[in-house]
DNA sequence: CGAAAATTTGACATGACTCAACTGGAGTGG
DNA sequence: CCACTCCAGTTGAGTCATGTCAAATTTTCG
């Protein structure tokens, strides 16, 4: 069951009895999003968080000019939602949708506030999720002040290995902020 | 008393009682930090978060190459910490220090702790510091993909227009991703 | 198979950087 | 109070990184 996959992740942060386990396991949907579906729509409210364990969402902003902007891409095993809207439960103003066929457990926001209750050590796994978001960004904002954008693809790579060579490439100029075109000619020159 | 101000920012976001009010007052501490002092260094612990009431601190990482990128800067009435430092309590990666001559009131992580037990509801505010800061940092790391630079220095002149024009050229043009020169000649053409 | 989307390629334009020279204060020591 | 130094800021010439637009090619998918 990929269920165990879940568990498998929070047990990197904290420790969960058998009990605590299946407690945790009901409160999770299973969900396919299909490529190109949407997770969350900006303008709504982020009811859930997801954990993918097959394909691959990702979180983007649209600015004035039409162009996506996207944020972060959730692989399998990685946690993806809108952080702001999902906390404080006010408008999102990102988009989530699926760039592969996926398949995630969704866990809502009520569900989660009733776990806290119940396993309150599982305040810990999501304060590290929103720690890990705030310095991911910060991270990521120096690095695209500081880089220059071969070096900046190069760190998309070791980033999210597993899907560098699968999602398409415009998906990932997105990501690192240049043109397709741009990007295709990097990767032209650096052999690859 | 410039106590005051810390009341007022706090109350932005939560009421406080007469009582609460002299609670939290007594543990905050004021400390006058003088241009170029430093509140922290990056492979230190943020032992404290810093509400500023006079001047202006900044907080910034240094690349491989010796450049420095500043994430933040705190004139008077912002809060200031390497919030993932003084969350988890882990090195900074991050220094802070002062570009004018600065007054602050510091609250230490311990205190701050002490005082979430005795008013339960200071959590809210702290929390969304937190999150004012992850949407702070996604919104500027959108904004470096998408803007041009003089874009950025006018958004940048009305997220801080109290120290727009007291604070250095070229902490700004570190802010915005630019050499000094080129902030200076973007400058010169579109008339201040 | 055929249409639409993604990628590649090339010519050209422009934003932003580097380096070097110059200007104009803001300290500092005499 | 002056002379000196030291930064911060400005300016210009030349260069490099990246963007724009358009055309050609490949891939995807119904």
């Amino acid at each position: 069951m990929s269920v165990k996959k879940i568990i498998d992740n929070l047990q990197k942060n904290i420790v969960l009895s058998k009990a605590e386990q299946d407690l945790l396991t009901e409160k999770f949907v299973f969900k396919k999003i299909r490529k190109k579906q949407f997770m969350l729509h900006e303008g709504m409210l982020a009811k859930d968080v997801a954990f993918v364990v097959k394909g691959c969402l990702r979180s983007y902003s649209i600015d004035q000019n039409g162009f996506e902007h996207i944020l972060q891409f959730a692989p399998a095993d990685w946690w993806i939602t809108d952080m702001y809207s999902f906390i404080s439960q006010k408008e999102s103003t990102l988009n989530i949708d699926a760039i592969l066929d996926t398949e995630a457990y969704l866990l809502s926001r009520k569900n989660l506030l009733a776990l806290f209750d119940e396993i309150p050590k599982l305040e810990r796994h999501f304060r590290i999720l929103t720690e890990n978001s705030l310095v991911g960004s910060q991270k990521r904002l120096i690095e695209t002040l500081s880089l220059p954008a071969k070096e900046r693809y190069r760190n998309f790579c070791n980033t999210y290995p597993t899907i560098a060579h699968i999602i398409p490439q415009k998906s990932i100029a997105s990501y690192i902020g240049v043109t397709p075109e741009f990007l295709s000619k990097l990767r032209g020159n650096t052999g690859k």
